[in-house]
DNA sequence: CATATGATCCGCT
DNA sequence: GCGGATCATATGA
């Protein structure tokens, strides 16, 4: 069992932190105590006076966790299916956080598989709904402490040389796709399918 | 391979 | 009531 990543890992601007974060190993330990873990593979950063961040209207009970302690687990539920896990980053009170968005699995994988209904490794993770999924993480564990909570945790992997890290748009956002605030392994085939870029033109009948 | 669509719930206007 | 930090499936090239 590596070390787990420092408060203070967290206590810096998400734009530092989500490339950081790439190769640190995701881990949860279930109720009955099995263990998975993921490389991280795929991040986000939604910063502090930013429009396409749940906190950008200020704190309210879905998004308080977001204004907390950094180094805490902030999970949302979204598109009435799916739950999104970040990482709470910066000083307390600003309102901002990393999107784990996508994982290579190291440990686990049958589980992962049995919670997502697929056993394709590259299925299991690639994508911030699929991991919370094939983590079990729901709104039970919103608020988790990243540094020493007991059923979600992140620790210290093999840290991503800069030439091995892409980073371009944020994907799904409608507002700020013009920051390149995405931060992904290169080459890596665990990396989320999401398409960047500026929302479809709604169609008007 | 690409685009399209339905699923289905909650927070906020 | 609307639209969202999405996903799986269906359909057509």
């Amino acid at each position: 069992m590596a070390p787990r990543l420092p408060r203070s890992f967290y206590r810096r601007s998400a734009l530092d932190v989500a490339p950081d974060l790439l190769g640190q190993v995701l881990v949860r330990l279930l109720p009955n105590g099995m263990r998975l873990a993921a490389r991280i593979v795929e991040a986000e950063a939604y910063l502090p006076r930013d429009p396409a961040s749940h906190a950008f209207n200020g704190k309210t009970r879905r998004n308080a966790v977001m204004f907390g302690p950094p180094g805490c687990l902030y999970a949302y539920f979204t598109y009435g299916h799916h739950w999104m896990m970040n990482a709470v980053t910066g000083r307390e009170g600003e309102g901002t956080a990393v999107l784990l968005r996508a994982a290579q699995p190291v440990e686990g994988l049958e589980v992962m598989a049995e919670h997502r209904g697929r056993d394709d490794p590259r299925a299991l993770c690639s994508g911030p709904g699929k991991l919370a999924k094939a983590y079990g993480v729901t709104g039970e564990q919103n608020g988790e402490d990243l540094v020493r909570g007991r059923t979600v945790w992140i620790e210290r992997g093999e840290p991503l040389p800069a030439r091995r890290i892409a980073r371009g748009p944020r994907v799904g956002v409608s507002v700020g796709y013009d920051k390149r605030w995405r931060f992904w392994e290169a080459a890596s085939p665990f990396v989320s399918k999401g398409r960047p870029g500026p929302p479809a033109p709604k169609r008007r009948i």
